[in-house]
DNA sequence: ACTATATTGTTTGTATACAAACAAACATCC
DNA sequence: GGATGTTTGTTTGTATACAAACAATATAGT
């Protein structure tokens, strides 16, 4: 495997042209196709949600909602927010009275966080554009494609 | 289709036991699905990355080099940054001296982009740092998968 | 009981992301 | 040639994301 370079040289013909010597494509690479379909996402979401709400606020919600009761920590990593992060999103749901923070006796360092009454209401209303954003994203694919998707997602999360 | 309720009762058995009339698990959404798996990425390129670069930032780089000569506005459109975003991106790495910004002779409102010498030394040493990025990102999955995956995603990106 | 460790929530600092509004420089079109 | 519209780059303000360091509280191990 040292020598007879026949035909062997059509392989990179105009690969190297002007690039690095190897081949890497910033726009094929796994990372920016995660950016960049994570980012058409988070543009439906803004138009097709009614509420003034950020994908990550709806998260939250939602999971409070899942949950009946839970708290901030905890609430950050069912939802993939580190602390810091999360405190901020609970800090402005609070702020808008769709969450509700009591003691915990058990714990005296955790506040259990509950939907209030207009989160609840809230939520019970936003469900419909919720499912219409996760459709409206997968729109270009077809349902097995969609299923493949999710399950190869799934994956390397 | 209106009567005969003989065992279609088993479908939703407990799915809406505790949950919102609709089920809807924020888990399994495909905007979640998207953030969970850049994250990860993100980790891994942080932690695979030898130089202190963050993703945007040598996505950045690596555009200039491939393009030799680029505006600044074009640059963020190529990598998926609205002008607000790539202008910061930009700023940090000419602090660093890994880009250069000359004055466009045809346009007087444009910069042309370059790498700097350090640059284009530190991309030629980073790429297999990179390649090494994106594959540990796919370890999880089959050849097949991978290369599944990668369509899938470019369809809705 | 008491020390070592872990967990909960906060703060600070940096880096995307993007809407909105803007000045300066081009482009078009009548 | 001049009004109209567009493109380039900037600034401001808000919202993630996360590292790092911290005080208060719990839990384990001995």
């Amino acid at each position: 495997m040292t020598a007879s370079p026949k035909t062997t040289i059509s392989k990179s013909k105009r690969a190297a042209a002007k690039t690095a010597p190897t081949d890497y494509a910033v726009e094929q690479q796994i990372g920016h196709l995660l950016r960049r379909a994570h980012q058409r996402h988070c543009g439906i979401f803004a138009d097709a949600m009614p509420a003034d709400l950020t994908p990550q606020q709806f998260a939250a919600l939602a999971m409070v909602s899942q949950l009946e009761s839970v708290s901030q920590n905890e609430l950050g990593r069912r939802t993939a927010m580190d602390p810091a992060t999360i405190q901020g999103v609970v800090k402005r749901l609070m702020a808008r009275n769709l969450l509700k923070s009591t003691a915990d006796p058990n714990d005296r360092r955790r506040h259990l966080l509950t939907l209030a009454p207009a989160g609840k209401r809230l939520m019970k209303r936003l469900l419909p554009a919720a499912q219409e954003i996760s459709a409206q994203t997968l729109a270009p694919l077809t349902g097995a494609e969609r299923r493949a998707l999710l399950v190869l997602l799934s994956k390397i999360g």
